[in-house]
DNA sequence: CGCGGCTTTGATGTTCATCAAGTAAAGTGG
DNA sequence: CCACTTTACTTGATGAACATCAAAGCCGCG
C-alpha cells in the first residue's frame, strides 16, 4: 500500500515543530522562537481506527490538525442516523472549519485509519493571531479555503446521481488520497452511503455494477480500479 | 410592506461610516481614524432588482457586504442552469465567504430586491486586519460563522423533502428576511428550485397543495401565510 | 393584438428508498 | 478451537418521491 503523498511532501513522524512538515504550509510566518512556544502549548496523540478524536458538543478548545492517517468528520442526526460531511486526509485542517465560529463541536471527527494528530491550544493560536498579522492572513486565507472546498464538494456531489456519487468517491480515494488505483476501503458500505446521501444497498449495488461492467475489481477490503478514464467520466458526467 | 429589521435595527441609509449600523456588529474594534481611513477606501452604490453586483470568475477586489435591500448568491451549472448558493439580507456578509480564498468570485451575485451595496478595499481591510489584532480576530469569527451557517442550511435542507424545504422558505422569508406573515415573494418559482435543488414544476404543485390546505394564501406576487405553526411543523418534520 | 416569459395542471417515467431474506465475515465466550 | 452471535455485505421485489414531458392559461409589454 502507498504512503500518503500530499502535494509531495511525504509526511514524516518528526515530533518536533520546527521540523514539521506542515510549518511550510501553515506557519511559515512564525520565527522559530514564535513556534517554540507553540511547540509549548501544542498535544500530539495517536489514535486507532475508531476511535473518536472529537465530538460533537465539545468544548473548542484546539487547532486540532491531522498530521498523518484518515478521518471523518460527521454529526448525528435527530433520527440517531449519522451523516459524513467529509473525509479529510493530512493537511486538511480538519478542526479549522468551525474554529472560532462556535464555542463547541457541530460534528465529530473520528479516526478511519490509524491517524497522529495535533492539538494546539486556541488561546495560543489567537494570541498569534494579534501579535502577528501575517499569521492572522494565513489562518484567514486557510480557513477560506478549507470551508470553500467542503461547501463546493457538497454542491457538486448534490448535483450528481448515484453512479456519478459513487465513481466520485472512487476517483477521490484514488487520486487524491492513496494516489493509487489500488487501495483498501478505509469505509464501510454504509459510511460511503452517509457520506454521500443514499443508503447502503444501493451503494452496493452500484459497485456491484461497476464489477460487472469491468470498472474496479474487489477482492475483500480491496479496490482496484481498472478503467480510470470512464469512472472519471461517470464521475463528471453522473 | 414591512422594514427591514436585523436584531431590532433598523437599517438606514447613513452614507457616514462611524454611524453605519454594521459599526457595532463588525468594525466595533476600530477606533473612529481606522475607520475613518476606511472610509476612504469604500465604495457604496445602488443596484436594481435583477442586476448584478459581482460575477463569478471576476477579480476579488473588494469586501462587500450588503447595506441595504436583498441578493442571491449563486453559480452557473456547466449545462446551462443556475444553482442558488443562498439568499442574503442586510448583515449577512455576502462577500465574505470566498474572501481570501480565492483571487476570482466562485459565485455571482445578484439583487433579488433594491439593494444598497459597501464595496470596501481588500488591501485596506488586509492592512487592518495585520495592524490589529483585535479586528483580525472579529472577521475571523465572522467569516467562520458565516461559512458554519451556509454549510449547515445546505445541510438541514438535504435532509428535507419537498414539502419540508418549500415550507423553510416561506419560514425564512415570514420570519428571518420581512417579520410578517405578508410579503411580497422577491423571488420566481424557478429560482426557488433553484435554491432548494427542485424543479419549478414541483415548487408551483407545493405552492397550490398549501393554498389548498389553508397553509398560505397567495394573491399575484403577495403570500400570506396563514398558519405558521404548521408551516413550521412542516419544516422542521418535512 | 400577439409574442414571450412565467405559471399552472395533468400524465408518465426514472431514480432511488424501503422491505425482505439470505450469505459471508468477524468477533465472543465456553 | 469451535459453536454462537453479531455485524457487514449482497440481491431481488416493490413502492414512493420527484423529474420530465406536454399543453394550456395568464400577464405584461412592445
Amino acid at each position: 500500500m502507498p504512503e500518503y503523498v500530499v502535494q509531495n511532501i511525504i509526511v514524516d513522524d518528526s515530533p518536533v515543530c520546527s521540523e514539521c512538515a506542515y510549518r511550510n504550509l501553515f506557519f511559515k510566518t512564525l520565527q522559530d522562537d514564535q513556534l517554540n512556544k507553540i511547540s509549548l502549548c501544542k498535544n500530539q496523540q495517536t489514535f486507532k481506527k475508531g476511535e473518536v478524536i472529537c465530538k460533537e458538543g465539545s468544548p473548542v478548545t484546539s487547532l486540532i490538525y491531522l498530521h498523518k492517517g484518515l478521518v471523518k468528520l460527521h454529526v448525528n442526526t435527530h433520527d440517531g442516523r449519522s451523516q459524513i460531511i467529509n473525509i479529510a486526509k493530512p493537511f486538511d485542517f480538519i478542526g479549522l472549519m468551525s474554529l472560532f465560529a462556535n464555542p463547541t463541536y457541530k460534528y465529530s471527527i473520528t479516526a478511519i485509519e490509524p491517524c497522529s494528530v495535533c492539538f494546539i491550544d486556541i488561546d495560543c493560536i489567537k494570541h498569534n493571531i494579534q501579535t502577528n498579522g501575517n499569521f492572522a492572513i494565513e489562518i484567514i486565507e486557510k480557513m477560506s479555503k478549507v470551508n470553500e472546498d467542503v461547501l463546493m464538494a457538497k454542491f457538486d456531489m448534490s448535483k450528481k446521481n448515484l453512479r456519478g456519487r459513487i465513481a466520485s468517491i472512487l476517483v477521490y480515494f484514488s487520486d487524491t488520497v492513496y494516489n493509487s488505483n489500488e487501495f483498501n476501503l478505509p469505509v464501510s458500505r454504509n459510511e460511503i452511503a452517509e457520506l454521500i446521501d443514499m443508503r447502503t444497498e444501493n451503494v452496493i449495488r452500484t459497485f456491484s455494477e461497476f464489477r460487472k461492467d469491468k470498472i474496479i475489481k474487489i477482492n475483500g477490503p480491496t479496490i482496484e480500479v481498472i478503467n480510470p478514464d470512464i469512472l472519471r467520466t461517470i464521475s463528471e458526467k453522473g
